[in-house]
DNA sequence: TGCACTCACTAACGATTATTAGCAATAATA
DNA sequence: TATTATTGCTAATAATCGTTAGTGAGTGCA
């Protein structure tokens, strides 16, 4: 292959074309004629289509999650922690923005058991997400408000953040990011 | 057919393997093994199943349309429209739930020109809103922030609702649900 | 030099799928 | 009652697609 690692290539526009056209929109084909190849060549990366969307989805499942388990295990304050959560978020949807849309929009194409396995995993880091918020409302950090709508609210508040990073050229600052999302989800948008 | 309306049934179980499986990864054997009969049948009722996407979405589009129209049009506050936005999309979603997430979801599996004509659908739509923020933040009644964030994380903040009506037996209020976004937008999770 | 590994190809298979054609039974309607 | 529309079927087609088999050229290494 032309690049100096044809995996990584190979990697980078599976991701693209599952993101644009859906994992079962997308044919190995037309993965290969982007990096000018025939779909058998592809076979040589991967094990099937499915495995290369499970790679893909799971090595971004990982990184949630040790990312979650490391805020929650730390001494910080509820609303530290959420804060930090938030940041967590901004720092790996900057630094996979394409994955992250992957794993926002095409888990559902997941076979069994790798379906299971992976709603589990969201569910646990859901309920990690809600064990923070409920702390936050106890130590009255936090506004009283119904415990799993407020935790979805702000799970989809920063959800769309990959879509941030894909029309713009310029650099994005996440460390601004990070700053508005979090103005954002403390204070509200009303004065 | 059984029901009363064979068509209604035949689209409401469209919906729901859409929302299910995904556009792709539904077959028209799997929707007519729902409903007791044979893939051919199902032209009875509609030309094409893209023909079918079509019609399911742009359905929803023109009511999400209306909806901003109307209240764009009146002679409320800034504030006051942004509230009877989310207001509308609760209502929206709380009679169709399955079709509004179909219309987040499925979207990008429309094809040419009908892609283009929601797309541009769309982007009239986030501009509509975005013009009611920007006045918002013009008479003071909303914080200053990046137009385009506030935007992209107002519209997020209420895109996951279809999720909420999907497991849940008992009934909402909606009024209540209403209240509840509101209050999450304008006010934010901190006390 | 000889060996093994990587990465590419072509050919082909088997399964799935959207759709059309043609036909029959039943229901609605004139 | 005669006719027309509705709603179902079976059979078949044409296209797409994931994947395997088998092969060979080039590269690195013993």
């Amino acid at each position: 292959m032309k690049g100096i690692n044809g995996r990584e290539k190979f990697i980078a526009v599976s991701i693209d074309l599952f993101l644009e056209k859906g994992f079962n929109g997308t044919a190995m084909q037309d993965i290969a004629n982007q990096l000018g190849l025939q779909a058998p060549t592809l076979y040589n990366y991967v094990k099937s289509k499915q495995g290369l969307l499970q790679e893909l989805l799971f090595e971004m499942v990982e990184k949630f999650e040790k990312g979650m388990a490391d805020i929650v295990e730390s001494s910080y304050t509820p609303l530290e922690k959420l804060k930090a959560i938030i940041a967590m978020n901004v720092r790996l949807t900057a630094q996979h923005p394409h994955q992250v849309g992957l794993l926002v929009n095409e888990w559902k194409h997941l076979e069994s058991p790798h379906l299971e396995v992976f709603q589990e995993s969201r569910t646990h880091y859901e309920s990690m997400f809600a064990a923070v918020i409920r702390q936050g409302m106890e130590t009255g950090e936090l506004r009283q408000m119904d415990l799993d709508f407020m935790t979805h609210s702000v799970l989809s508040s920063i959800r769309w953040l990959f879509q941030w990073y894909r029309p713009r050229e310029e650099e994005i600052n996440p460390i601004e990011l990070e700053r508005q999302m979090i103005e954002f989800v403390l204070q509200g948008v009303a004065v």
